[in-house]
DNA sequence: TATGAATGAGTTTTCATTCAT
DNA sequence: CATGAATGAAAACTCATTCAT
C-alpha cells in the first residue's frame, strides 16, 4: 500500500508531536537543555528544523512537553504499584520493588530525572510540577502506608517520610548511576537485585522488637 | 578621598583563580554548564570577563577546575571519616553518618553532584575522574569494611557493594533534594536526622539472625 | 444535515483572484509588504495557503496585483472627474473636490498610497507605474486646466504644477492621516469639509488682482 | 596621533549608538522595518552584527531609537520657527516657510515620515508618540496663531485646524514626493519655491474681504 | 483544483573569545 | 595585569514556497 519511492514529505500530523518529543527526550537527556541543538532533535525525529515549529512554539516548549510526558505514564504505573493496599505489607513492598525495578530498567525515567535535577533552577515550574504531581504523591502514599503499618504494629516507629526515603533511595540512585557513570565506562548496577536486597534489609530494619511484641 | 574602608593592599593575584572557581561553582550549579554565562561568572567573581582568560584558557577549563576542586577536599574528608577501621562497626558508621551529614549540609557538594550528573555525557572525562577518584574509592572502602564485618560475623550476608549503596543513598538523595526541590519551594529534608535514622535502620537490617548467631 | 444557509453553488473559481487581492490589500496595507504573511492573507481570503499559488506565482506577484488594482479604478474615476473641461473653472473644481473626497473616504486608496510610499524603494517599478499611470496624468490634467484658466485670465500667474500640488495636497494628507494616526487614536479629519474649505481658499488665493483685471 | 595601521577593534563606546542609529536610519528609510536586515545596518555602521546588541536589545529597539531621534531635533527646530509670535502674521509665515523648506531639504525627516506612515500599525506607540510630541504641538501652535490672527481680523474665518493643514500640506507632500518618486526617476519638486508660492496663495486666500473691512 | 504539512534558506539573537587600550 | 568593546561563528526562529494527497 505504501508507495515504493520515498516521498519527500510525509504527512503524519497525528504522530509527529510524539515522535518529536521522543527524539527530544533522547537529545535533552544526553546534552541537557541548553546544549541540545534543535538540529539534532529534528534530525533524530527525521524532520526538518522548521517542522518542529509546526508543533511547538519554542525550544522550551519542546522541553516542557518532554518533562510533562515523563510525569503521566509514571504516575499511572506508580498508582498501580501501590493500589493494592490490602496485601500484607511485606508482600506489597516486594511487589513494589519489582515494579519500580522494571520502570527503572526499561523506561526513560532516568533521563527525565536527570533533566529535572539539572534544570530545576532554569525551569522552576517544571521542577514544581514534577514534585507536586509525582514525587509528593508517591512519597505521600508510601509514608501513609508506612504510618498505617506502624500503627498496626507491623513496623517500628520512625518518621514515615524519612522511612520512605530510606526505602526508595537506592533505586533512584541506581537510575542516576546508570545515567551518569555507565555511559562513562562504569559497571551497571543490577537494579532488580539491589532493590530486592534493599527491601529485605529495610523490612528487617523496620521490624518491631521481638520484646516489644511480647 | 579614598574611603577609609578601602583595603590597603589589593587582593593578591594568587587568590584570583580560587575566587573565580568559587564564583563559577555557584553559577554552574545554578544554570548548568551550557546555560552559564561567563559574564555572570565574571560579575560574581568581581572581575572583568577578560580577566577570566588570564587564569583559564576556556570556559571548559573553568568548569573542569570547579569539578576538580569538588573532588579533592571531599576525598580528604572521606578518608578521614573511614580511616579508623578499628572502631566497632556500628560506632564507625555512626561517626561516618555524622561526617557525611555535615559535608552534605555545609559544603557545595550538592551543586557539584548535580553538575556531574547533568554533564556526564558532555564531559565524560570529568565523570570518569569523579568516579575513579571519589565514588569508587568511597564505595571500595565502604564495601571493604562491610565485607570485613560480614566475615567477622558482625553483619549478615549480602553483596557488600549493594549494601554500601543501601547505606549511603538516602544521604545522597537528601543532597539532590536540596538542590532540586528546595529552591522550588519544597521543605528541606533534615539530613542529619535522616542519616541517623537510616544508619540505625541499616544496622538493624544487617544484624545477623539471632538464631544464626547462637 | 447541511445548514440551510449553505450556498447552493460554491464560490466560482473566477472570483478567487479578486478575493485574494482584496484580502491581500488589507493585510499589506496594515503590515507593509515584508511584514505581511501569506498565512494571514490566505486566512483572510478564506483559502488555503497553497491556493494562493494557483493564482499567483509569488508573494511579490500578489503585491503587484494589489497595487495595480489600485491604479485602474482610480484612474477611471479621475478621468471622469476632470472630463468636463467646459464647466466654469470654479465649478469644475468644486465638483472635483467632491469626487476626490468621496474617493478618499470610501475607497482603499489610503492603504494603497501608504504602500506605494513605503515600498517605493523595494519595488521601484511599482512606484514608477503608479506615477506614470496615475500621478502624472492627474497632475498633468490639473496643471493643464490651471494653465488654461490662467491663460484665460481666470487664475493669477504661478507655476501650474505647483498650483496643482497646492490644490490637492490637503486631501492626500487627509488620507494619509486616516491611515497613520486614526488607528492610533487620533480624531479623523473631516475630509469633505477640509476639501471644500481648501478649494475655496485656493480659488480666492488664485483669483487675479481686481486692479490687474481693470 | 592615530595609529598607522587600521586596528581591528575601535573603541568608541560613546559614539557608537549614534553611528548605529544613523546607519539604521538610512537602511530603515530605504527598506522599511521588516525588510531591513541587521547585516546591512551593521555593515553601514561599520561594526559587526554582534556589536549592535551591545547598544540595543532588539531590532525593534533600534527602530524605536531611530524614530525617537527623529522627534527631538525637529521639535526644537519647530519651536524656534514658531517662537516669534509678535512678528506680523504674513512675515511670520514667510519665515516659517523658509525654515520648513530647509528642514525638508537637508534633514532626514523625509525618511522618518515615511517610516512613521508605513509602520504606524506595526508600532502604534511610535505613531502615537510622533503625533503627541510633534504633529499635534505643531498643529496646535499653528492653528492657535491662525485663530488669533482671525480674531484680530487679519485672516478670514474658517476652521483653524483645517486652515493649518491647508497651509503645511504641500511641504509635507513635497517631502513624501522626494522619498517616493524621486528615487524612481521623478523630477524633484522645488520645495522652497513651492513653499513660498503656496504661502502667498494661502495668505491671499485667507485675506479678509475688502468689503468686510470697510 | 485545493489543501496544509513539510521544507530550507535566510534572519535575528547569543555569547565565548580576542585584543586595543 | 586588567578591562570591556568588539567580533564572528553558531544557534533559535520565521516564513515563502513546494508537493503528496
Amino acid at each position: 500500500m505504501l508507495p515504493a519511492g520515498q516521498p519527500k514529505f510525509k504527512r503524519r500530523k497525528a504522530d509527529r508531536p510524539d515522535e518529536i518529543v521522543a527524539a527530544a527526550m533522547d537529545v535533552f537527556a544526553e546534552k541537557g537543555f541548553a546544549a541540545a541543538r534543535l538540529d539534532d532533535i529534528a534530525a533524530r525525529a527525521g524532520v526538518s528544523k522548521g517542522a518542529l515549529y509546526l508543533y511547538f512554539a519554542t525550544k522550551e516548549d519542546i522541553f516542557r512537553a518532554v518533562i510533562e510526558q515523563g510525569v503521566a505514564p509514571n504516575l499511572g504505573r506508580l498508582q498501580t504499584a501501590l493500589a493494592e493496599h490490602d496485601a500484607a505489607f511485606p508482600d506489597l513492598l516486594r511487589a513494589f520493588a519489582t515494579i519500580v525495578s522494571s520502570i527503572a530498567t526499561d523506561s526513560p525515567v532516568g533521563g527525565i530525572i536527570k533533566m529535572v535535577i539539572g534544570e530545576s533552577r532554569n525551569f522552576p515550574e517544571l521542577a514544581r510540577t514534577w514534585r507536586e504531581r509525582l514525587v509528593e504523591p508517591a512519597l505521600g502514599v508510601m509514608s501513609g502506608a508506612i504510618a498505617a503499618a506502624q500503627a498496626r504494629g507491623e513496623l517500628r516507629a520512625g518518621d514515615p517520610r524519612h522511612c520512605a526515603i530510606s526505602l526508595v533511595s537506592p533505586m533512584l540512585l541506581g537510575v542516576i548511576w546508570r545515567e551518569t557513570f555507565v555511559p562513562v565506562g562504569a559497571e551497571p548496577l543490577d537494579i532488580p537485585t539491589l532493590a530486592q536486597q534493599h527491601v529485605e534489609l529495610w523490612l528487617r530494619g523496620m521490624r518491631p522488637d521481638a520484646g516489644a511484641a511480647a
